[in-house]
DNA sequence: CGGGATCCCCCTCGATACTG
DNA sequence: CAGTATCGAGGGGGATCCCG
């Protein structure tokens, strides 16, 4: 590692990073990014939602994928179930306090990439264009 | 709706978030969350690195992956590609200033993870002893 | 209605080998 | 060094059935 070229990490620290692949935070955030977490928490900011409700809401979820996404939220302290004693049975799906933080930062993502989706669609048809032409 | 538990929308209005599938906003989502993204966004803060140093500060990324990774990351706008014409060859990547924006977000997103990822494995230990209070 | 259990397919990703 | 090409295993996730 001679070439001093690129500058040394070690000051300014990336490390806060933790890039080990056994990382708490890299597993918390493979599931909270996940495409169908996002949605449910998306959904549930604000308002309760029975299982039925969440899945004609969300286009092309499965049934069991809601089902898992679910229990993976209600396992992490996001979303809280109540169940009803009633017949036919009524489960109420909400957001826990933790939960509602969460939507917070999540909608700081969403919104910067509403806002940034034309730049990144130009981005790509360039890169797609530059590619075309070299091939030909 | 009608729950004046939660706290107060303010001119935010939840069906923004599309639900559909084949909605471009998740798309970009699915790209930008993903976990190897995430990490190589993190490292290309304020430096810039070259593919194996990029491969041996993520730890477990194939180099497979990380090749993918950066192909897409580049068409996406977010990083840049560099080749030196030298031999042996030398390909440097930095995040553009799209990507630098971008960066901040994410951030936002890790550190509420790192903030709270007490609670979550508080809740999942709850979750997990009350599941084992009802199986015996 | 709200799911659990099962089967099975497809797609992602890792490993390996090869090139400029 | 910085990748691409190919192949094959594994698991995520859909479809279906069934039950409380």
């Amino acid at each position: 590692m001679e070439e001093g070229t690129v500058e040394p990490l070690d000051d300014y620290d990336v490390r806060q990073w933790d890039t080990r692949e056994d990382c708490e935070v890299r597993q918390i955030l493979d599931r909270i990014a996940d495409k169908w977490s996002l949605l449910v928490i998306a959904l549930l900011d604000c308002q309760s939602l029975r299982f039925t409700q969440l899945r004609r809401e969300i286009d092309g979820v499965s049934q069991r994928m809601l089902s898992v996404t679910l229990r993976q939220l209600e396992r992490d302290g996001l979303v809280s179930r109540t169940v009803h004693p009633v017949v036919p049975p009524r489960v109420d799906y909400a957001l826990t306090p933790l939960g509602r933080t969460l939507h917070q930062t999540i909608k700081s993502l969403v919104t910067w990439t509403e806002a940034h989706q034309e730049e990144i669609a130009a981005a790509r048809a360039a890169y797609d264009a530059r590619r075309e032409m070299m091939e030909s």
